[in-house]
DNA sequence: TGCAAATAATACCTATTAGTATGTTTTTAT
DNA sequence: ATAAAAACATACTAATAGGTATTATTTGCA
């Protein structure tokens, strides 16, 4: 890795963590140099503006950590309802990234700019969109080889689901206790046998 | 009402619905001033602080709404199974005003304040507590009516369902869209229907 | 090795922020 | 009617915001 795109990196990387935990309007670009040792010539070398800079932090590291830690562990082959199960457990317990008083990263983003920012909009909305359809299609599968009730609407359930992940995040970072996150996966779990 | 009660009611009203739109910290002093044509004077003769008015909106607005419509609906003495849903098809399909791009101000609020302002987030805690309890009682009293499953966690399922309902309204607003509203609903009847 | 392009550092600018200081007007109680 | 208190108005401040202009330093490559 060139050095030049080391601190474009280290930007990113430091302001995510930032803004993550302060959220993207508070987080200033003059906190992100004072974390990352960036001076402002470098930081505005790098990102045209704030907004590029969060566009790139959704495109070039939401992304992948959604691929890997929300996408990746769906494809397997096994019973869709212990998978989606086994997703949210390690998500919401096991996980060392995400902090239960910080909820998570994508609904934050969501919440705070889909409203007032088209592209950032437009990233979040395709990220989520890529997620909800993967545990769609796990669902479709699981129908196909007699798992799941034949009934079921694979896509709804999925949005079903996403919403209480979401929905649980938030709650979790209200009564700032992983105990919430206890009782969700057992009604989750509870829910999820209904589909069989 | 004395004209200085109206002057603060004002103050709070207007303020709540610009924070519902473009959210607390981006919301300033100043276009609370420009839209309720009230001088800084007299904001800071009612206010000692934003943070005063703030936890004054939650109490004074949020928790009066949320009294009416999110837990008085609740208290009827029919199925908890309609009663739920029913909650839940008036708030997110005829409540006119909670809007779909905006979400929902209480989880709006949570998500924006709550790791960051301790008063803000007991008040908020409070009355999300409230609803959650309610609801929770219901289906205590649908348990003991027989309408609902004996081995059934109260709690556990009011929350399920309050985190649902949370999650659904971050998703609408990526969207944009109410039809996510249809599908939320649709899979909620058939998880409300397995309590049986 | 030298020079152009890439990368970074510094100083600055204007707008906006929450909040204050000090006044004036309006209400209220006597 | 009048004085005191309540309610509001105006002008300011210091800090911070995002962003720019200009200059300096590295880096890659002929």
């Amino acid at each position: 890795m060139k050095k030049a795109e080391g601190t474009r990196l280290n930007i990113l990387q430091k302001a995510f963590a930032l803004i993550y935990e302060k959220g993207y309007q508070t987080t200033s670009i003059d906190d992100i140099l004072a974390t990352t040792q960036v001076t402002k010539g470098a930081f505005y070398y790098h990102f045209k503006n704030k907004d590029e800079m969060g566009i790139a932090i959704i495109n070039e590291l939401l992304r992948p950590i959604l691929t890997s830690s929300f996408i990746a562990p769906l494809q397997n082959d096994k019973n869709p309802i212990d998978t989606i199960y086994n997703l949210m457990h390690y998500l919401l317990i096991e996980d060392e990234f995400l902090q239960v008083q910080h909820g998570c990263p994508v609904a934050n983003f969501t919440q705070e700019m889909a409203s007032w920012n088209k592209d950032f909009n437009h990233a979040l909305n395709e990220i989520t969109q890529q997620w909800v359809k993967t545990m769609a299609a796990v669902l479709v599968k699981g129908k196909e080889k007699g798992q799941i009730r034949d009934d079921i609407n694979a896509k709804q359930v999925a949005m079903f689901v996403a919403s209480g992940y979401w929905g649980i995040r938030n709650f979790a970072k209200l009564e700032n206790d992983k105990k919430v996150y206890l009782s969700y996966l057992k009604e989750l779990k509870r829910y999820l046998n209904t589909l069989k």
